[in-house]
DNA sequence: TTATATATTGAATATATATTCAATGAATTA
DNA sequence: TAATTCATTGAATATATATTCAATATATAA
């Protein structure tokens, strides 16, 4: 028997959890709140129980995006390049398991570069950016030659857009994830490291 | 002095030009067709008198991209490295002097993979997958030591979905452009070739 | 020049969808 | 048990936006 707290938090779990996959896969505006409610369930009128808005209910959803993706930033590292494939490990190995880190990855990625989301959403999305700081990490790398020649801002965005590109296909793409066709790491990382002998 | 017809056809090409840009830049459902009026400098009711319905307008930039996007089919190369560095090399170079065609690039990889989109016209997107045909030029290709080991699928899906991750974010980053920070071909060609001596 | 066809507009309409709300039932508390 | 608070619903409302349309201006044709 759950009491009343506990049944309420559930259901915004749910709901979290359904409109997360829901917005990955189709969009801010393309999700209705009747997708949602159908997804998780219930009435219409039931969500603005839950959410006083869709704006709001998104908006909470980025704020965990904003924790979460900030992550690496805490990780220790040996080499700057475990940095990256620390990074991308986790990504990949999270893509099977518990799929929705993966779509917060991706949900971040689409706010930040979509117009169409309200400002001040997308203002939060845009303060977690991986580029400009792995920019810095590269080009301290690459005095000893952990990464290739290159505009390390250009190297950096090279590398974010492709793990972006990657894993928004992969959010769609579930088959890819269960035949076990996922990319390997090392096939993204050299992307920056270049060619090694 | 122009004739009517001419001025059609302009009138034609402006609003398909201001609309694929939009499109491309806000997605399929945040592009209002009052948005695209606004662009191209006429009235909503105006556009009506040109397309039948933006969704028809969508199609038809759709159904541009569905031959453009064919092309690399056409091309000989010598070695099938070469069939992938062309496509980048085109591609790069058109991003400076005629974004259309990256941005046209980019509206069927979105409308690929967006489900908001009308089914039909999903389709005719879905008929231009790049993935598929090249992974059969990776197997074969592997065999002479072209490219890295793996599974040919994978590396065709990671290479694609980088690309089409790097092509987006150009898209909304005109100042990547502007200051000549694109990535370099060979940074996304080694996500095939690997590491080579 | 006159008549006809096309271009253009702004206002009207239709529709989808977010949001509100009054009513009802179920759980908690006194 | 009685009173009260919370959960839930379906219907009503508000709003945004695609689409239609009648009216007007401008170009072409006779």
């Amino acid at each position: 028997m759950t009491t009343r707290e506990e049944q309420k938090e559930q259901r915004r779990k749910l709901i979290i959890s359904k409109a997360l996959e829901l917005f990955v896969k189709k969009g801010y505006s393309d999700t209705k709140i009747g997708d949602i409610a159908k997804a998780a369930d219930m009435s219409i009128g039931l969500m603005f129980h839950y959410f006083e808005s869709k704006e709001q209910l998104y908006e909470e959803l980025i704020k965990m995006g904003a924790e979460g993706t900030n992550a690496p930033k805490e990780m220790n590292f040996e080499n700057p390049l475990t940095y990256f494939s620390g990074f991308l490990d986790m990504l990949f190995s999270y893509a099977k398991e518990q799929p929705w880190v993966l779509y917060l990855f991706v949900l971040m990625a689409q706010a930040r570069r979509s117009t169409g989301i309200p400002a001040h959403i997308r203002e939060i999305a845009l303060g977690v950016n991986q580029v400009e700081q792995s920019a810095g990490i590269i080009e301290a790398g690459q005095q000893y030659g952990y990464f290739r020649e290159g505009d390390p801002y250009a190297l950096s965005f090279a590398f974010w857009s492709s793990v972006q590109g990657i894993m928004e296909q992969l959010a769609v793409s579930p088959e890819m994830i269960e035949k076990g066709q996922l990319p390997e790491t090392d096939w993204l990382i050299d992307i920056i490291r270049g060619t090694k002998a």
